[in-house]
DNA sequence: AGCACGCCGACT
DNA sequence: GTCGGCGTGCTC
């Protein structure tokens, strides 16, 4: 009998492994780094990860104890994803098995292998039924050079490639995707390809064209709306080598790749690759990073790139390449007119400028979109007489009008309540909404154009699993007039017969506390716009875009105007060098919460003073923009630095110190925080 | 994080 | 007299 020590990580916020005993008398069943095991821990039974395997350990014999199984029916997690793992812990600064283990597929961590074996049972009936993959490109349509330039590029490709793809809507990014794929599938039959997308619900039109384009191929979805099942089933596919496309969210650049040769980036701008709760990584990241491990291409691919990524590619660290033309034959691009809502009166809310606009497309047949970043039906209730508001008992904030369903609802801590009748402080019965959500746009559009038929989409409208996709059908299918929508109608989806798109205000963005809201505003508008225009009418007439603005000479619109990103790009960098904002330096952000502001407060003010800063600027504690969610105060330190590394040295030091400080105020460090 | 143990308030 | 609140302590 042979005893052997294993070293794993397993998922707590400890920072330190745990040791184990193997005592298996079978030698054909060895623990190996990578692999997967089932352990004791406390009172509880978990799956750790064989991080080390030694004959010896510093743990006295006495606190030891035994592996309970292992998990040998998989092969070990490679080391390369292993490597991920350890960078993506270095650099968030978490311990490495809150960040291994919460990557892999629920099932998979159960106590039982049952559901594994189950899974692994049906993956090999389904690979020993299908045929040989092969690689279809014979529909495959003709590229421009410029297309065809990023395809080559990303095809023979030797070594770590990053290009960045910029092409408006409907120039042909996806094209380039799937013949960059068949290109690598036919050089190396092994070759998996990962294509990483925002969100899969909204973009469907990918993953059938992925489908239809490669029919042979075995192609596996990774996103959070997976049933269990499914997603162990997919993982596990993807993990084997078995699915040779792996396409989905963010969650999917930390699966396990064995024969990764190619990733894509789509809408890379796109803020949802941030995760926000948990492991705070940014997905395009870790693309880039894992890209770069492998000695393999990546493509990222963007109407509206990040700031950071079109940084990489003015300095050359990325490789640019534009589509500057819409691939679609005789696409133009729609024309943007500005709407100056300051001058010109106001009915519901919108000029008559934008009510002639839609009024010529139902005259026309012709649909219509209408974009307003704002759901429900007003965001505040209040009371003439006295200034009473709608304020949120527990948060600092307003509370919506709903009035479809008759309440008042928080947006940020869930609370209801019924709509009151009279003001609750003076007793006034004629409480007024302020302002107009996309619920009291679509009952002014309602009564305007009684004959028309108009479809809200927002996040009220699609609860239901498969409405918003319902939704969409709709609109395809030409059985809406007029479509009211937040940004979830910016992404994706293309509408033939669309040839007019209203933004209502976008001007709350244009002056935001947050320096990254313009450009979030920007690439939005950009994408709105694209929803029109993609093909050319009938009667030769351009599709149009209509915004209202209060600040029409805003220099934001004049590059809208021009479709021009780059013109944007180079003042929002000058602006940012100048200001020494990212991508010209670093930051991290602890944030704390605590009943009183105060505790919050105090707590990072200790916090500040924990380690001497080295080429580090350490700023003052201050309230969160949203001081209060669900009666919880929080507040947020900043920290910057030009140097990563410089950052990243302080950072370990500081956790150290932060962990070691007995506090009852909870915290938390985000490097990289997408919003201040 | 879980999950225990441990000592003070409103209920069968 | 018990159920249960969350404070603090530990997990190879």
């Amino acid at each position: 009998m042979r005893c052997l020590f294993v070293q794993t990580a397993v998922d707590t916020p400890l920072d330190n492994y745990f040791d184990y005993r193997w005592t298996g008398d079978d030698d054909a069943v060895l623990p190996a780094v990578g692999q997967l095991a089932l352990v004791p821990l406390g009172k509880r039974e978990v799956i750790g990860l064989i991080v080390a395997v030694s004959e010896q350990t510093e743990v006295p014999p006495e606190r030891l104890r035994d592996v309970i199984a292992l998990r040998a029916q998989i092969p070990p997690l490679p080391e390369t994803w292993m490597a991920l793992c350890r960078f993506a812990a270095t650099y968030y600064q978490r311990p490495l098995g809150e960040v291994a283990l919460p990557c892999l597929p629920k099932k998979l961590r159960e106590q039982k292998p049952l559901a594994l074996e189950r899974a692994l049972k049906k993956l090999a009936q389904a690979s020993s039924a299908s045929a040989e993959p092969s690689v279809a490109t014979s529909e495959a349509p003709m590229l421009n050079p410029a297309q065809q330039q990023a395809v080559d590029a990303l095809a023979d490709a030797n070594g770590f490639t990053p290009i960045l793809l910029h092409g408006i809507t409907g120039s042909g990014k996806t094209e380039v995707y799937l013949q960059a794929a068949a290109r690598r599938l036919a050089q190396s039959p092994e070759a998996q390809i990962l294509i990483l997308v925002p969100e899969i619900n909204l973009t469907p039109q990918l993953e059938a064209g992925i489908r239809a384009r490669f029919p042979a191929v075995p192609v596996a979805t990774l996103h959070s709306q997976l049933a269990e099942t499914e997603r162990l089933r997919h993982w596990l596919a993807a993990h084997l080598g078995q699915a040779k496309i792996v396409l989905g969210t963010r969650l999917a650049v930390l699966a396990s790749l064995p024969k990764l040769a190619l990733i894509v980036v789509d809408e890379e701008h796109d803020p949802s690759y941030k995760q926000q709760e948990g492991l705070r990584y940014s997905a395009r990241d870790l693309a880039v990073w894992r890209a770069n491990q492998l000695g393999i291409p990546v493509v990222l691919g963007s109407a509206t790139p990040s700031l950071e990524s079109w940084q990489h590619a003015q300095t050359g660290r990325y490789r640019k390449i534009e589509l500057s033309e819409r691939a679609v034959q005789d696409a133009a691009l729609p024309a943007i007119r500005l709407l100056d809502s300051g001058r010109n009166q106001l009915t519901d809310g919108m000029t008559a400028a934008l009510m002639a606009a839609i009024k010529a497309r139902l005259e026309r047949g012709e649909q219509s979109l209408l974009f307003l970043n704002r759901r429900g039906y007003a965001p505040v209730l209040s009371c003439d007489a006295c200034g009473w508001v709608s304020n949120c008992p527990r948060c600092t904030a307003f509370m919506v009008l709903h009035l479809s369903e008759r309440k008042l609802r928080c947006h940020h801590c869930s609370l209801e309540m019924r709509i009151p009748r009279t003001c609750p402080t003076c007793g006034n019965v004629d409480l007024q909404p302020l302002g107009r959500g996309t619920q009291r746009v679509e009952e002014s559009l309602q009564s305007h154009f009684p004959q028309a038929r108009i479809l809200r989409i927002d996040a009220d409208s699609t609860r239901r699993k498969g409405s918003a996709q319902a939704a969409f059908e709709a609109v395809h299918d030409g059985e809406v007039d007029i479509l009211i929508g937040t940004q979830m109608v910016a992404k994706g989806h293309d509408f033939q017969n669309l040839t007019l798109v209203g933004v209502l205000n976008p001007d709350t963005a244009l002056f935001s506390h947050d320096y990254r809201a313009s450009e979030r505003l920007f690439a939005q508008l950009m994408q709105v716009a694209g929803r029109a225009g993609r093909s050319a009418q009938k009667d030769g007439s351009q599709s149009e875009v209509l915004i209202q603005t209060r600040y029409p000479q805003h220099p934001l619109f004049a590059a809208l105007k021009a479709h021009d990103y780059g013109v944007f790009a180079a003042a929002v960098l000058e602006e940012r060098e100048q200001a020494g904002l990212p991508p010209f330096c670093h930051q991290a952000l602890l944030r704390a919460e605590a009943k009183e502001l105060q505790d919050a407060l105090a707590f990072l003010q200790q916090a500040a003073q924990l380690v001497a800063p080295e080429s580090v600027t350490i700023n003052d504690p201050i309230p969160m923009a949203l001081t209060r969610v669900a009666n919880v105060c929080r507040a947020q330190l900043l920290v910057e630095s030009a140097s990563r590394p410089a950052l990243q040295a302080f950072l370990r030091e500081w956790m150290a110190a932060l962990r070691a400080m007995k506090t009852r105020v909870r915290w938390t460090l985000e490097v990289d925080p997408a919003d201040i």
